[in-house]
DNA sequence: ACTTACGAATGGTTTAACCATTACACTATC
DNA sequence: GATAGTGTAATGGTTAAACCATTCGTAAGT
């Protein structure tokens, strides 16, 4: 057959039933016709409203509990009540991509290299008397940390990472904070994996901690971000050589016997 | 009643039953023991594998399908098809999280400088002669655009945003990729909202574009961040130059019947 | 006034049937 | 023999009616 001439349409939208009925009610709560609280009609109600099976409108009510949009509660007061949309659905899509191996390691910890610069940079900026407190509070619990040696080595860990996440709220935007949360929750395994504290690796990290703490504490964006940037960008280094020799020794340990 | 002493126990997890199905599926293709490609049984055997109805095994599909792990297909060789997880859903959420007002314009604006300025400076660095080429013929489309004045300027705006994506291209950072579509498919609607083209704007934009360029052909990360930094954060200004007038103006009408 | 028990309303699940779409093998025709 | 048409079986999509499990208000009992 030659070619027909004119638009070639798209097959009309395939449309699954249950599909439609998450479109509507979607469009209802981003149009703010249906607001953070309030409860949807029940199931046998809402399955009339739409004239669909009841089956079928709980599939669509799972679809919407997915995105975050709803939640759906139980016994007699129960229902579906519409959700103030939050992060947790962002986090989760994401832990599933680095779960799956859609983004590499390094690709996050670079990426992480230079949020992280600008985060301290507008902490910097934007700091008050009080959180530069809270910092310097953090601060000594990691020089405790590095006090008591190998043993301390996971908690330094865990305090640095609660730093930066300070330094995210104190950037006051709403991004850094959602990012950084999204990054941390999800890179820690590869620190356990890949990190060793060799002896003054801790001392190190601590020393930069320090500089960075106070180059907000002097409102310095520019010396914040340099000295968060590097602080960063030695812990993907570390990782990236550790990595090489896990390889490496792997690649021994399958080709010797 | 006084405080108990104790661990106190959360209460034992509420098994939905789909959840249970969805967990275990969700779990075997993240470990690998189902990869993109596979086809899962059909929903009648499924039914029978986890011992549950026919319903309820579909309301976990439904959710899998949502999360973007597998994919349906209907027919004779239909079926649940694993999926390489990509970037669809990310984007998804959080075009909903923008929608539903959760994220403030100027945040993402501001976010969206930091990483535009690292994504300039990593191209600077990776840049190959022939992306190189491809960045100019866009930039020959960009002059063009300018030449025939107030008329090109909505397409200004298209070759704008798709030298940054380009750009995030050639970083060949996955996740710079991956923000900068996120953020241009949302945020553009913005632009049309708040920015107007003045007299000289364009040339502006278009000499920001000469020199974000040639520092990326001459492998200058440094001066391909600033330029591109400035280059975005003219466009904040301008949109809240704008924002704020449109409020003043709706305060006026408000504020003299 | 407090406690208890019941009942109504809700979401959660099951069952069994039918509809709509698709791939593939078979048949009729040239 | 090649090709176009047709039937058939397997799949996901949808419906229907019933029952279970949880929750909360209320009425009865103390």
């Amino acid at each position: 057959m030659s070619a027909k001439k004119g638009p070639d349409f798209q097959k009309a939208k395939k449309n699954r039933v249950f599909q439609d009925v998450v479109d509507q009610i979607q469009e209802a709560i981003l149009d703010q016709r249906l607001t953070p609280g309030d409860v949807l009609p029940p199931e046998r109600q809402l399955r009339e409203t739409f004239n669909v099976s009841r089956g079928t409108l709980r599939e669509a009510l799972r679809v919407l509990e997915q995105k975050g949009l709803i939640e759906i509660r139980v016994g007699t007061t129960g229902g579906s009540v519409v959700r103030q949309a939050g992060m947790e659905q962002l986090t989760e899509t994401f832990t599933l991509l680095i779960r799956s191996g859609s983004l590499s390691v390094m690709d996050v910890g670079q990426f992480r290299t230079g949020v992280e610069g600008k985060t301290a940079a507008l902490a910097a900026q934007r700091a008050s008397a009080r959180e530069i407190r809270t910092l310097e509070t953090m601060l000594k619990k990691a020089e405790q940390m590095n006090a008591r040696g190998n043993a301390g080595w996971e908690d330094f860990l865990d305090i640095d990472q609660e730093i930066h996440k300070e330094l995210a709220k104190i950037s006051k935007n709403s991004l850094y904070i959602l990012v950084s949360e999204m990054i941390h929750d999800n890179i820690r395994q590869y620190y356990d994996k890949f990190l060793e504290n060799i002896p003054g690796r801790m001392a190190e990290n601590l020393k930069d901690l320090e500089e960075m703490i106070l180059a907000v504490k002097n409102h310095q964006p520019l010396e914040a971000e340099r000295v968060a940037e590097n602080h960063v960008h030695k812990f993907i280094v570390h990782m990236k050589e550790k990595e090489a020799l896990l390889a490496n020794r792997q690649l021994k340990a399958t080709a010797k016997p």
